[in-house]
DNA sequence: CGAGCGATTGAACGCTCTCAAAGTGAGTGG
DNA sequence: CCACTCACTTTGAGAGCGTTCAATCGCTCG
């Protein structure tokens, strides 16, 4: 399935029918507060997956940020496929611990860092995961505006922008064209993000 | 296994060796910053599991906050189960999975919520699993300190003290001895913990 | 070339933090 | 039984970081 920039793949309450896999593009998760405050709660890019769930209802939205395809799975299907196969109930295990992992960090980031280690992280977090899907460790591409960063990390547009500018500032990073971040100090970025 | 108050269940890092199961008690997961800084991203009570992990090691410290029993299910032993039914397979899957969930709401609540509306939501989060587990709604039994509060709801025992004061003020909780609280107006609670 | 949206920058405010002191309660020993 | 200690909580005052509100900039697209 195709979904251009900005499209809903699921949103928050709907009947969990599926389990989707990114093929290429980028996802965003997100819930809302009644007043409109918004939480993304994560960024997936090619090879990561949305919908797990085992409740009945999506606990979360999901969109698309850049041109995204996906793979979906139906849940009757997927479920069938489980009996079948067993070890696939273990990768889907797997899949959702790692996740449980990441929350977690996430959380350590949202409850207790500042707003420049918060971007150094995020920076680097990117790197990471591109590097995993064979692309080069900088630079690293945005492909989501400064609100998504923004509402990611917990901050506003401005911080974020703020924060971007004073890494830049202290030569940490280098803004490209086309939205790409050079870590030209990854090192230093680094000691930035755990606190230093 | 017994656990003292304060004493550690096993420390981030180590090597997974186990999964549990809360007997009775109360439990703390938390993240360290290399500076200090703490994020506590669970309490646990009985009935609740930890260790789910499929990594190598521990992503995260567990320490007991009152006097805690537990149960110890070695990997190995854990394992050989899962092969043998694999039932089991999934009810871990179900498990992890409404971990995810439950991160993905503090994620909301560390990134996007004010210090009232944080205090607010833990209390009704608290009552809730207190009823899950068969006990009243309120009062609600508060087994933490206040720095344990604040760092799960990324404050400063300060904040977290002013907040209660506030909240009791306004008529909507009442300070009871035993470190206990009554949700004395669970509606307006539940207003203030969603932003109104 | 103008419209429009997102990003950046500026100025002032306010929520939460920091630092400090006083209050409270449980446990200890005289 | 009471004074004392120690840890935790509460309260106060002031500062700072991030937000809010507002304006400007820059790019893309029609």
């Amino acid at each position: 399935m195709r979904f251009a920039p900005g499209m809903p793949i699921f949103d928050e309450g709907e009947s969990a029918a599926a389990l989707y896999n990114v093929t290429s593009g980028t996802v965003k998760l997100y819930k809302h507060l009644p007043d409109g405050r918004r939480q993304i709660t994560g960024f997936l890019f090619a090879g990561d997956f949305l919908g797990l769930a085992v409740k009945e209802t999506y606990s979360y939205s999901a969109e698309a940020v850049s041109e995204t395809y996906v793979c979906r799975f139906p849940r009757q299907k997927l479920e069938s496929v489980v009996r079948d196969f067993p070890h696939f109930q273990q990768r889907l295990y797997s899949i959702a611990s790692n996740e449980l992992a990441v929350a977690q960090d996430q959380m350590l980031l949202l409850g207790r860092k500042a707003a420049k280690e918060k971007i150094a992280s995020f920076l680097l977090t990117l790197s990471a995961r591109a590097v995993r899907r064979g692309q080069p460790a900088t630079p690293v591409a945005l492909q989501m505006g400064r609100s998504d960063i923004a509402d990611y990390l917990g901050l506003t547009t401005e911080t974020v922008s703020r924060s971007f500018t004073q890494l830049k500032s202290a030569g940490v990073i280098r803004l490209m064209e086309g939205n790409k971040v050079d870590l030209a100090e990854r090192d230093r970025l680094q000691e930035i993000a755990e606190g230093n």
